[in-house]
DNA sequence: CATGAATGAGAGTTCATTCAT
DNA sequence: GATGAATGAACTCTCATTCAT
């Protein structure tokens, strides 16, 4: 393929991305991927031939770059509560701006899925919801690391920790849909958090 | 209009919810309520100019069908712990079932007129962002008397509400949109359930 | 589908049929079809949703609308040399005439379908190459009647049938090809009867 | 051109060659001689500009490659049932395996000329039905001249020779075409060279 | 010379929408 | 009121063809 191929990939995707966010996944066409990139018809199809499959990559790709930056964290023997006060921020800014968030293209993309019954990811492994569902097991067992981590240094109470991340992602998650289409009040995330941290700190 | 065509409406209605259900909002074309229907083209074009249109009218009948029964059981006395175990236990369902589900259609339906910034919501009233919004105020508010009720019965601690029920209302909300596009394990529902007990029960 | 369907179909198929006659199968496109009809693009969809459809259906029209002439004359006791006269002067015309033959359109038709090991011409029954064979079939068993007739009558030899047979088939096909692509010299066909003649009459 | 560049066609040529053996004159795309050839466009670009002239030259070369074979046989005073019978043991070869044909693509090939009007052959005649016909006139004087010769020896009938050659080479045609379509029998090429036989032995 | 990135024309297809009957 | 025939816009997708590197 080359450089500029992969380079051409890689605008294609950042350039979709942008609309996916903006449009959700459903109501963008490659059309709309040809006039946001500036390439033509064929120029596109040269690299993708759905969005389907552009959707598919940029998940691959957002999924790939994933923490571990908290691994290093907990390596550095950073206190518990300062790294939790730092994803929970992150988490809020993320509740409170919709615009940039996926959710709903997510949301579109994977539902579509279901209902055809058609599993078009590039073939690279089985089906989406499983891709979905490795990435809901990946982010649980993080919080459980931390968590654990945050036991064991006394700072974090020993709770059901399951229920208490289950919490985290779903309410965090529901949220971020919601902001989406709703202007969210600052003090929701505010509130939510707070609930968090109140389970967590001892 | 007659008597005759309010049935219809409502027949029109009916089926097109059992299609938004199943493939979201903008799947869902006039072609398709036709068919759902068995209507011609002109016969569906007769009562709804657009699927924004059914879709809008669906959502306001279906809010306008919310808890009075709630109400009804607070003035009967009944004990608030029994109550959140009837609410939670339908919340429970509703988390575990996604088929049913209108989340995905709501999401779409409303994410879609933020980017167009059309309003085209039968004009009975100003954007679906408020009717939305409307009815998050209106959830919240019905738990929070219901709170109340237990609290004054002595039967719920005294935290701090709001925080309760917005954990409440976004984990709900979350664990049924991902119903929709990932199986849910049936432990999910019942952590949350079990942590918002905790919370609330003295 | 009503009355007037069935006539729109009906010009459908006769429009399809002079631009197959005239430029093969597999260069005509709906748009063309759209074009000589007059109809929309969604207007011919409505009722034919590919050339392969359309084609197919002109085919079963054809088929059907085939030779009982023959046992009629049969009936009646018409001298062999008569029919067969009758007969011959009727392929000598087509194979002088390439314009309207849709030979080309029948092969090309046919053989996208080996090729592509797809099935669609309706449903209606399993796949065309049989149907072909069939009407191979068909005309071979008229003939077969006919030179049992005329042999019967002491009109024609007795000689082997199948020979007889295959070689009139065969060669009037192959004249009727190549007079889509090339001159044919009135005297080919000319020729050609003349041997079938000799070779059948006493 | 050098001498890798004639190479480079003559690769070209015997892919394409198989691809219009495989699939007719007009589904072959150069797209698909690229991948066939493994050359990138560009590549093929430089030596052909189109299919219509690919197949051209392929024609020339095929109709250039023609039979001195009979004329040595005939010096050689073979007797002429022998050549007979040799060639019509590669008739029925060729009838009975359609695959390897082109007998469709030539009459795309010519076929589409007609209707099209346009002259694409490379510039080196004027016009295909010509080369056709050029073919079918030399076809027919070989057989011309065979037949002479048999007759001179004795060996075969004095008949109306162009009306048995015609038969010869039209039902030939027809077998081939029909064979690239339909099953054909083993017999029905028999039962023509047996007829062919008769008419000619004495 | 050869490559493959890119263009743009054009075919296929689906629907929202209108309108004569 | 209701039907379904018909329109036309918009999208998907595929190639022939060109051109900078």
């Amino acid at each position: 393929m080359g450089k500029k191929g992969e380079e051409t990939k890689k605008r294609i995707r950042q350039k979709a991305l942008s609309l996916f966010a903006r449009k959700g996944f459903k109501s963008v066409t490659m059309k709309d991927i040809c006039i946001e990139t500036g390439l033509s018809r064929g120029g596109l199809y040269r690299y993708y031939e759905s969005t389907h499959q552009i959707f598919s990559e940029i998940m691959d790709v957002l999924m790939n770059a994933q923490d571990d930056e908290l691994a290093a964290k907990m390596e550095k023997e950073v206190p518990a509560p300062a790294i939790l006060d730092e994803i929970l921020g992150r988490y809020e800014k993320e509740m409170l701006d919709g615009s940039g968030s996926l959710s709903i293209a997510i949301l579109e993309f994977y539902s579509e899925k279901q209902s055809d019954g058609r599993s078009d990811d590039g073939g690279k492994d089985g089906g989406g919801d499983s891709k979905l569902f490795r990435q809901y097991i990946c982010s649980k067992s993080m919080w459980d690391n931390f968590i654990s981590y945050g036991v064991k240094r006394g700072e974090f109470k020993n709770i059901d920790r399951e229920e208490i991340i289950d919490l985290i992602l779903f309410s965090y998650q529901g949220v971020r849909m919601f902001s989406t289409i709703m202007p969210i009040d600052k003090q929701i995330p505010r509130r939510i958090i707070s609930h968090i941290k109140k389970a967590l700190l001892v």
